[in-house]
DNA sequence: ATGGTAGTAGAACTA
């Protein structure tokens, strides 16, 4: 029996929160770790301090905002850059995957959307409507196939600390949510929800609710999923809070899945 | 928590 283990993280800025960054992943030796938010320029993407700890490192970044990460113990293959489906923006520093034998991870940081009536809104149902294409285009569901990120949607009611006042959040909107859904059903499984079922579970917490993390107000928005086979391998898969109370935290924290293969 | 805070900026904007 092997273990897998998997993360991922919104570091809110890989420079700022790279002491932090890295603390966690000398405690938390992950075969894969997915990066969202990294806020960074490729030419200054500094990929030494994953180096030093045995991880090769992809990326795709911009400028102040987005940028995604993968770092890998085993070196990904296939690496892939954006949707590639000719559509505009092609979107690197949202999307990048790769292969490690026959699993295909995708890690993607989904854009907020602002607000309902702005276009970033409609873009980013329009991006989940890409990923099931990429999906139904690149893969099938009988393929072990994981889609993690910042995915930004709380999908149920027990994903959020007070459902009834945030109907028409973009990151909560029945619009929203049926996005994702509908990514999902392609034939995708929650793999935090199967091993931890119950309310109060949440990886982001906003820098702007005093105490958040004390009287654990949030969004569940980070996700692990995965084709079915693969999730039956899952063994567990929680919230690390702990980087969250560090110094100069990111406003998200990591989850983590373990599987068996 | 329709106010807050952190990050990138180097003044507002984004989350």
């Amino acid at each position: 029996m092997a273990l897998f283990r998997i993360a991922t993280f919104n570091v809110n800025s890989i420079r700022s929160r790279m002491p932090a960054l890295m603390r966690w992943l000398n405690d938390n030796r992950v075969n894969l770790l997915c990066l969202q938010e990294t806020k960074v320029q490729d030419a200054e993407f500094d990929p030494s301090p994953f180096h030093e700890r045995g991880y090769s490192i992809v990326f795709r970044g911009q400028k102040a905002t987005a940028g995604v990460a993968i770092a890998s113990l085993e070196p990904l293959e296939d690496v892939r850059i954006g949707f590639g489906d000719g559509e505009d923006p092609d979107d690197g520093p949202r999307l990048i995957r790769g292969r490690l034998g026959d699993l295909l991870v995708i890690n993607t940081y989904v854009p907020q959307g602002k607000s309902l009536e702005h276009p970033d809104y409609a873009y980013k149902l329009r991006f989940f409507r890409r990923i099931r294409a990429l999906l139904e285009r690149e893969s099938s569901p009988g393929d072990p196939v994981l889609w993690v990120g910042d995915l930004n949607v709380a999908p149920t009611d027990i994903d959020v600390t007070h459902p009834e006042n945030k109907r028409d959040h973009v990151c909560f909107h029945e619009d929203v949510k049926r996005a994702f859904e509908e990514v999902r059903q392609w034939g995708l499984v929650d793999v935090f929800r199967k091993h931890r079922p119950g309310e109060g579970e949440f990886s982001f917490f906003d820098y702007r609710v005093k105490d958040s993390l004390a009287r654990n107000i949030g969004w569940r928005i980070d996700h692990i999923l995965a084709t079915k086979s693969l999730a039956d391998a899952s063994l567990d898969s929680w919230v690390d809070r702990l980087p969250r109370s560090w110094e100069k935290p990111s406003d998200h924290t990591p989850v983590v899945a373990v599987f068996d293969r």
